[in-house]
RNA sequence: GCCCCCAUCGUCCAGUGGCCUAGGACGCCGCCCUUUCAAGGCGGUAACACGGGUUCGAAUCCCGUUGGGGGUGCCA
């Protein structure tokens, strides 16, 4: 195979675009990538009945935020009808096809009254229907024989042909199914690899019945990626879990994190180095290499990666992608930005940085229940006593970062924060100020939070939280 | 039911007959550092599903069992 590979991503518009079909896109993209071939996207419309076109944009929206993209022009299925009638009518001629007017109840019933298994029986195999209302055409299978390929990530796989069903090929509302327009549409686009998810390994062989019946030259190399589970190990569902791409972009994940988590699931690099950057990752990458099994979407591992991802940006870079997450704009930018180094080493999630800083902007603020009970009232007296201490130090002193940390300091020793070794004890000290200040006992570090709140107001919450004992 | 696939720490990956007293990462636990929380450093916990083969030698090859998943739609 000289020429260069053709891949494509081919969503269906009836859902938003989830991890899965994220990691299904990542796979193809690499694999084109490392070998200079081209991804394409084509859009599965011809469910009319289930079709949501809005979703469309956003499947196009996740796969560009993701920053992967692909080549070409977006390909609308539907656009492709006449080929797909053209060749269902070519199958029908070539006695490789039959109608059939047999309902979805009446093929159950004969199922059941039959005991055998479920699925079609060829009811209307040889009754030499002809096309008309409620009547869809049927693929004939061979009865004998077996149909095989290889498979990249799983080595040969072979069916035997009996037990495919004669499936439906043509709706009675004369829409093409996937089955069909699947093959069709590849054939005519030049796909040389199907790289999808592991649902697909049984709708292999009749994509590929379908393909010998029609006479086409079209013979792909297939790859069928393990697919993607849940905590309680069922493929992952855009209703039963929380999946979706946009979601995660909401909740504050970075893209080229989340782009370098998903090449993690089924795939890992032979050095071991996990988080590393695309380039490196499509040079490493390859579908043989590709595990066999389901694995598991972790999203705490994923915010491990997001956390990093972070803290690698500079404080530029990292203003410019938490801005969209900040209220009041401006001035949340204002007081994060000259402590943002110290934030961004504190979040995983860039939704974490807005409750870290809003104390710094806000007029009023509120006590956090608990952190007031286990950082001030818990030490009752000598809280108070820390608290006056502080707004007498912080009065008088001058207005950066280490006087502030020497003031504090002294106010604890004088408060009596202090071991038996007569070391002064700030973890504990700093509490009742930190709270009284922000409202939380946890947050940045203090100092560098004081000197960016400034002295009046910082001296009017100590008093505030004092006046509360 | 039938068909297809899978099976190494809780999780994701490494391992392709001897380098494995099974390695890395996330998580978890402990210690250090320390103004909280993080980050960082150090250490620890934890797995080859089971049973037969093949072989001088199996996590690695074969068979079976068990377990899990996917499919079985006029969805894709």
């Amino acid at each position: 195979m000289s020429s260069r590979p053709r891949l494509r991503f081919a969503p269906s518009p009836t859902g938003y675009l989830h991890v899965g079909g994220a990691r299904t896109v990542l796979f193809n993209w690499l694999y084109a990538r490392r070998h200079g071939g081209e991804m394409l996207l084509r859009i599965e419309d011809t469910d009319t009945e289930r079709n949501r076109p809005e979703l469309t944009d956003n499947i196009l929206e996740m796969i560009e935020w993701l920053g992967l993209g692909w080549d070409g022009e977006v390909v609308h299925q539907s656009d492709n009808l006449d080929s797909h009638r053209a060749a269902a009518d070519k199958l029908l001629g070539a006695g490789r096809a039959y109608w059939c007017d047999c309902t979805p109840e009446q093929i159950q019933q004969r199922a059941r009254e039959r005991g055998g298994p479920p699925g079609y029986d060829g009811h209307c195999r040889d009754r030499g229907l002809g096309p008309g209302p409620g009547t869809a055409l049927r693929f004939r299978t061979p009865d004998e024989g077996t149909t095989e390929f290889d498979d990249l990530v799983r080595g040969r796989v072979s069916f035997e042909n009996r037990v495919l069903e004669d499936f439906v090929l043509v709706r009675a509302n004369g829409t093409p199914t996937f089955l069909l327009a699947n093959l069709v549409d590849d054939a005519e686009m030049g796909i040389t690899h199907v790289v999808r998810g592991e649902e697909h390994v049984n709708g292999t062989p009749k994509y590929l019945l379908i393909g010998e019946a029609l006479g086409l030259d079209h013979h792909p190399t297939f790859a069928h990626l393990p697919i993607l589970v849940n905590e309680q190990r069922k493929k992952l569902s855009k209703r039963r879990d929380s999946v979706s791409v946009a979601t995660f972009r909401d909740e504050g994940y970075l893209p080229e994190a989340m782009v370098n988590y998903m090449a993690l699931l089924g795939w890992g690099p032979p050095d071991g180095v996990e988080i590393r950057p695309l380039e490196e990752i499509v040079a490493l990458f390859d579908l043989a290499d590709v595990t066999q099994s389901p694995a598991f979407f972790d999203v705490r591992k994923l915010q491990h990666f997001n956390a990093e991802y972070i803290r690698a940006l500079d404080t530029e870079a990292f203003l410019d992608r938490v801005r969209p997450f900040l209220a009041h704009g401006v001035a949340t930018e204002e007081v994060l930005r000259p402590i943002a180094p110290l934030v961004q080493e504190r979040v995983r999630l860039l939704t974490e940085v807005e409750p870290m800083v809003d104390f710094l902007r806000d007029e009023a603020i509120a006590y956090d229940d608990a952190s007031w009970q286990k950082h001030v009232a818990k030490h009752g007296d000598r809280a108070a006593a820390m608290l006056d201490a502080a707004v007498a130090a912080l009065a008088a002193a001058p207005w950066d970062r280490d006087a502030i940390e020497a003031a504090l300091h002294s106010a604890a020793s004088e408060a009596g924060f202090v071991n038996p070794e007569g070391k002064v004890q700030m973890a504990k000290a700093q509490g009742p100020v930190r709270v009284a200040v922000t409202g939380r006992g946890v947050g940045p570090p203090l100092y560098e939070s004081l000197v960016v709140l400034g002295r009046e107001r910082t001296l009017a919450r100590l008093k505030d939280a004092r006046a509360r004992l």
